[in-house]
DNA sequence: AATGAATGAGCCTTCATTCAT
DNA sequence: GATGAATGAAGGCTCATTCAT
């Protein structure tokens, strides 16, 4: 694995490549673009990841070798959804720069699926879908793979998605919404009771 | 074909813009593709709209022209809210052909924004969120500009929108949810109890 | 079909195509030069033939319209073949400049065979070796498809076709064959001359 | 992988180049497959050959100077004709596998001629001809460099050459040939009395 | 008012080659 | 003696655009 005392332009393109590949979606971005950024020529993404979906992959890879992973399931379901939902807000809506770029890659893909969708869906979306069902499992007292769970994950992914998703138009119509830290604070706040009322109900009615 | 007052190529031009735009995004639709769609030359995006963002242009704006009204509120603002809820849901997941490109244009526009997005915003999101917030403010009595009723609303848009830009990996990580329209009858359903319960916590907070 | 008042760059494209091709062979050959000799843009290929191979096909169905078909089988089948060897050897061994780029063409397709073959097997070769063989047929009293009739046309087509492919060779072993129209001519009696031979002892052993 | 005083590597490399270029042709062979099935790396041919022309002369080098033998001129004219066709027909149409690339060489040599087409002549080409006229000179009694000898060695050449060449394209119009090696023998032995005929009539006209 | 023809820029990919170890 | 890494040139193809009619 380790090519090189530290397989410098390798990395570099990963890190060049994840940055426009968030920035411009797969088929927007140019081979051209991340090489220059990375200060490489164009024919090393062929030397190194054979392809344009090659390095797509790579990059996708290496984020899920890397992972950014919510805290697991503690004793405590309910302090641990408020942990995920705390956790990935603040993984999507802030960072920005640096390595933060997993998630508009995400979105890009959601918008015009690509090649790479498969990738991302079993090595990003996957667990974490997996945990969160398995906290509300634990919150509403029925199987993970109840319909009833499945549709509190996604409203609540929602929730949370759309702070991405949304982002370039809450700028209009929200414009007092800076996305500062203790705003983020509060919309995670926010989100993590609704739905806590929204589980509580789940779980009273199919108690009964 | 014949000359028209209204200038049918151009009219055909923009609906086939439309519907191709929407489905696969502004970079990449390619002007061959919507003149072989409307039956018209390759030159006459260039005579009828200068560009390829011309043509854009003309679509939002035609969008902007014939909005598709939102529904009113009604007496009961819960009724109100599971028919807004209802309504939207069915637009975004069903349809698809005919005129209901207009949010998957969206979509493609919050992946990737463009000049278009203002006129969108204003014309397609601003009345929607409006009334929602309407609705909202009836159901947890506090003014529809106040910071709770804001996060309402998007706890809800963001619960249904997912359902537009988490359609492709639905199908990887829920294969058993196939749109039908039993489905989606019973996702509004969740979506709208799920709120409500969420809405209805935060009418008790708020009044003590 | 007729394009434009001539179609000018489309012809131009199929003669400048058919001559580096003939000279390099399909894999070899690059759009940019022809493109270059026919003082056309890159892009006119992909306007005109939307591929490299829809323009090999063109050059191919262009020789297959503008035949050079040797004579029909006059009532005299050796005169016929007579007349079928050396129409063929003048066509493949004199001319080389102007139009004559069809066998050479072929020479490279049987060496590397490309995806334009069976397009170049059903139009140029299929009909002389159909009658070629009806020639022989007629010679050895046997029918056109059998066995022997197929070998003895082969033998009569290698031993043309051979002053093709061995051409570049012929120069180092023999070097006083300059193919003058004479030697030419000279040529042409041999090979008819033994392959009657060789035919004539066939229909009589057959015969018995 | 041992430091074989032969060096092994270099070896290795003329014969993976030898049976690809056999294959694939000059142009269209790549450095990079040759070094694959050599267990060598990309930069060893630069190393060994300094270039891609260095190693394709090396390869016909290797052919030079490991000739394989023609027969000899056995008692009986006829009967050493039979086996030249046979033997040639052999080797060029069945084996492929194995060390028998030479030929295939050739037949790329021909349709586009490069510098290492002079060595090929000289050292495989020539001696064969040769034999085969002096065959053909005890046939006819005539002078082994007569034009009649030089041009009946050709027809008979071109006979057998035609298998090769004409190979591809015989797949498509006589499905029935499969070249079983009954199928073989019938074609060497069609060609043989063929060509018999053809040399018999010929040493009768020039006796008279 | 509208179109077929033509163009130039750009993209992904492949390849032979060289460099630094 | 040999190799992994990196490079520049070129190829086929696609696309938005413009020109002349």
């Amino acid at each position: 694995m380790a090519h090189h005392p530290e397989d410098a332009a390798r990395t570099r393109l990963i890190e060049a490549a994840g940055e426009i590949f968030a920035e411009q979606g797969y088929e927007s971005a140019t081979i051209r673009e991340i090489c220059a950024r990375a200060g490489a020529n164009v024919a090393a993404v062929n030397y190194h990841f054979r392809d344009k979906l090659g390095l797509y992959g790579a990059v996708i890879r290496h984020i899920a070798v890397n992972p950014d992973l919510p805290g697991s399931v503690s004793e405590d379901p309910e302090k641990a959804l408020r942990g995920f939902i705390s956790a990935m807000l603040g993984k999507l809506v802030l960072g920005g720069q640096g390595r933060q770029w997993h998630l508009r890659i995400m979105v890009h893909e959601l918008a015009r699926p690509s090649d790479g969708l498969p990738i991302i869906v079993e090595e990003l979306i996957g667990p974490r879908y997996a945990l969160l069902r398995s906290i509300i499992s634990a919150i509403v007292h029925l199987p993970s793979d109840h319909d009833t769970v499945r549709l509190s994950a996604h409203s609540i992914i929602g929730q949370i998605a759309h702070y991405i998703h949304g982002r370039p138009v809450l700028g209009h119509v929200w414009p007092a919404m800076q996305f500062t830290p203790e705003q983020v604070e509060q919309v995670a706040g926010h989100i993590a009771e609704f739905s806590l009322a929204g589980l509580r109900k789940i779980a009273g009615t199919s108690k009964q």
